[in-house]
DNA sequence: GTTTGAATCAAACGAACGTTTGAAACCGAG
DNA sequence: CTCGGTTTCAAACGTTCGTTTGATTCAAAC
């Protein structure tokens, strides 16, 4: 058969196709929401294929999340130590600390330029799902960063309280996890303002917003006036 | 027997039950991870009711949503409404803007004090898990209330574009949605620094969060520096 | 008392789900 | 070729899902 595509050029593995196409899926429709019987014929792969490479449908969703976030949050916490490295004594700069936790995220959506970010937005699913067993996951994947950026924040802002930099550090991680899961919906909702397929477009919107967010004063010197 | 509780007293309607169990049910677990089962036998009904009175567990979904939507978007544009009537030809002050906009939502969760919130949840919820059915039904209910905000902010943020404008307001939609989701668990994330029970203390954190972000200079203006 | 329409009920429908099984197919090592 | 372990496969498991059905209950209207 002349139209066989390249019997020499081999395919991915059984179990990476598997990951491909959960990550697909599950970005698409969510996880609960996504069969294994999707994912294995999305995968061209037998139905039995996600219990014996994965043990089952939660594992296979970890695999997803660990394979991309491990490099994610490395990055992360490189770009932290460098900027930290960098200022020496002096408190690393608000932009630059807020832009290494972010870009490193939604920097994910430019992997493949011409389909509509997948990762990006199952990550945003997976937290805003969380509640079932997916919450369990997250903190365990995210617990470190976290714990290190309101700590690099706290110094950069020392006038807010440990409670104030905890809410704002949520409230900037709902920003980002919003904005991933409704990048496709975005244009429409906005009547065409929001074009949201390009990375460093979200960054230039997002960064100042969130970084004046940090920089408000604190409520107690608010009573305090 | 003596232990029958109180026949005169009327219990409410299956309708009004049915509507009340799913609205908990879909909250505490997500719409598609909750069975019609498990709202029947909450809502102490037949399993048939939902078909009967709804039609269908989407319509469910639809009515469940719209009994709670309706009376907080009237009242957000209410205050709109008074805050632009107040102000005369001035633009109104962006802090009131956020709470009218933000407010009777949060608000929402102060309506059962005993209890964890459970529309702000499923609030939360379902402006995440849109993509499959919701999208449109989130789109339809809210349509006419962002328009109406997003030109209130525009007046009082003339320098801002309606690009950025658009955007800033999806941050804001985010920070609230994912802040009504989590905040059964941001107190658990944050290692006890969030206690999100009280809605006036999550509003305290949030609109001067919200308000410094919008009124971050505008991309043109730092471009100009 | 009879009728009528709304409301509730137990029971079942077919479909889809995650998971398991046991046998076939594959493939390098002996 | 034969063997042993890994991987794939078709088929079925038991469960649960949303939905439908047809009989039954009930309260008001006649």
């Amino acid at each position: 058969m002349p139209d066989t595509p390249l019997p020499t050029e081999e395919r991915p593995d059984t179990r990476e196709r598997l990951l491909d196409a959960a990550e697909q899926l599950f970005a698409e429709r969510g996880v609960t929401a996504t069969s294994l019987r999707a994912v294995t014929k999305a995968a061209d792969a037998n139905l039995a294929a996600v219990h014996y490479h994965f043990g089952s449908k939660e594992e296979l969703l970890s695999a997803v999340v660990a394979r991309r976030v491990r490099p994610i949050n490395e990055e992360r916490l490189r770009l932290l130590d460098r900027l930290q490295a960098g200022s020496g004594d002096r408190a690393a700069d608000l932009d630059e600390i807020l832009s290494a936790l972010l870009l490193p995220m939604i920097r994910e959506t430019g992997r493949n330029p011409e389909r509509v970010p997948t990762f990006t937005r199952l990550m945003g699913r997976v937290l805003t799902d969380m509640g079932t067993g997916t919450h369990a996951l997250v903190v365990h994947h995210f617990a470190e960063v976290l714990q290190r950026f309101a700590a690099a924040l706290s110094r950069a802002l020392p006038h807010l309280t440990p409670e104030e930099i905890a809410w704002r550090l949520h409230f900037c991680i709902g920003t980002m996890a919003f904005t991933l899961v409704h990048s496709p919906h975005l244009a429409e909702m906005s009547r065409g303002l929001c074009r949201s397929h390009d990375a460093d477009r979200v960054m230039e919107q997002m960064i100042p917003f969130l970084a004046a967010g940090f920089q408000a004063p604190s409520s107690i010197d608010e009573e305090a006036s």
